[in-house]
DNA sequence: TTCTGTTTGTGAAATAACTAACAGCGTTAA
DNA sequence: TTAACGCTGTTAGTTATTTCACAAACAGAA
């Protein structure tokens, strides 16, 4: 008898997993031990309801009236998560974005971890950015092996893009997170997510000018009576 | 007898809407006058029955056989998402990320433009960047006023960000993109939208070493027999 | 012209995501 | 001990989003 049907959770799902426990690390820096499932929700601009629901994939459960312990929580979606053990990650692109993301995550509270940056211009590369040691393009494949490095970040102009993402997945990647304004064709098996400013801005030029949509605070959505 | 009932679109759509404007660009820019569902589906990792539906929100129509004319969707489409005319945004945060932007955008087609930046340190501001002429935070409002600004991009650090929105709220700011990973109080009236690139990060690491979900390329959906 | 092969536009069906609602439990207070 | 309250876990219901499927339209060939 099967223990369990696996159901995968959706994206959507992760991302906010990912966001909690982002929020409880602030929460548990203010000394608290214990959160509601409303409280969680207003902070991170769901519902209630939401929260619990997305509690259920983790195999953690609250208790009635005292609510979540922030740490077993934390604990409990890393594990989901991370699976338990890190993962390390090769940045390619040092130009603006590429150092903005390396000093904004040099220290972060996850276990995945930056460990090579990767560019093609020989003026920037064999030295430290941001704590990060910089390599030129052609020792890619080797640092990736001998760092057992398993995910990408294209930080590229548009033009380089799917040039750099064949390289990363001859390298062994399983997964990239892409900057480039470009789809890349990679593996079957090679998971992409695009993250696209320029759709970002222009999201919200629209909303902000023709109102309509909402997304930001439910708010006081249980207020009493 | 109302012409046709508003029916705002989805987030999601003014997201694909946006990319298939972009998308567009590039490939007239390679010389093609006319374009198919299927291909610009292709392009955009989405479904052609989802690229037609999003046709729908907006007043052009391809024609069978022709498909649709680079020219005249780009046309549809921005005046759809930028109703005519442009929008002056400020960007707060001359840091790592706040220079990318800038970078990035400068010579952008789209019809929205970054016309000022701020920043709290003396010793960046009172110069051109990128392009942009960057300002003292104290001439927010000021300038904000002077130039007609209606959007805001915030790549402060966590700790400042609310403060940020709130001056950028008092300017008289629509909407507001958000990198800092916390969740701005902003007026009903204040769009907002956020971008966080650890969430961004994480997620794909889970799905990257999880599997299940596949997100790009519903690929050769409709390859023959 | 007429036939053939394709493609669009669109409502309906299917799927996914979110919300509501409530039973059950733990805590607290008498 | 017992009762009352407030919160969680969970299922069912609702809404949003995507895909399907097909009529109508057009271009090209014969």
């Amino acid at each position: 008898m099967p223990d369990r049907i696996p159901q995968s959770p959706s994206e959507k799902t992760v991302e906010r997993l990912s966001l909690y426990r982002y929020l409880l690390y602030g929460i548990l820096a203010e000394g608290e031990r214990n959160i509601f499932s409303h409280a969680l929700a207003a902070m991170a601009a769901v519902s209630s309801a939401q929260v619990r629901q997305d509690m259920m994939v983790l195999g953690y459960s609250g208790s009635p009236n005292q609510g979540y312990e922030v740490g077993k929580l934390i604990a409990s979606i890393t594990e989901f998560l991370d699976d338990g053990h890190g993962r390390n990650i090769a940045l390619v692109g040092i130009g603006n974005l590429g150092r903005a993301i390396l000093s904004n995550f040099s220290g972060q509270r996850s276990r995945l971890q930056i460990v090579a940056a990767f560019d093609v211009n020989w003026q920037i590369v064999n030295r430290l950015i941001h704590g990060c040691w910089c390599f030129p393009m052609e020792k890619l494949h080797g640092v990736m092996k001998e760092q057992d490095i398993t995910l990408g970040i294209v930080t590229v102009p548009p033009a380089a893009a799917q040039v750099v993402a064949d390289q990363l997945c001859e390298g062994g990647v399983r997964g990239i997170l892409n900057f480039a304004p470009v789809r890349l064709r990679v593996p079957e098996d090679v998971y992409v997510s695009n993250l696209n400013i320029t759709v970002a801005l222009e999201k919200v030029a629209y909303f902000a000018h023709h109102g309509m949509v909402r997304v930001e605070s439910p708010s006081r959505e249980e207020a009493k009576v």
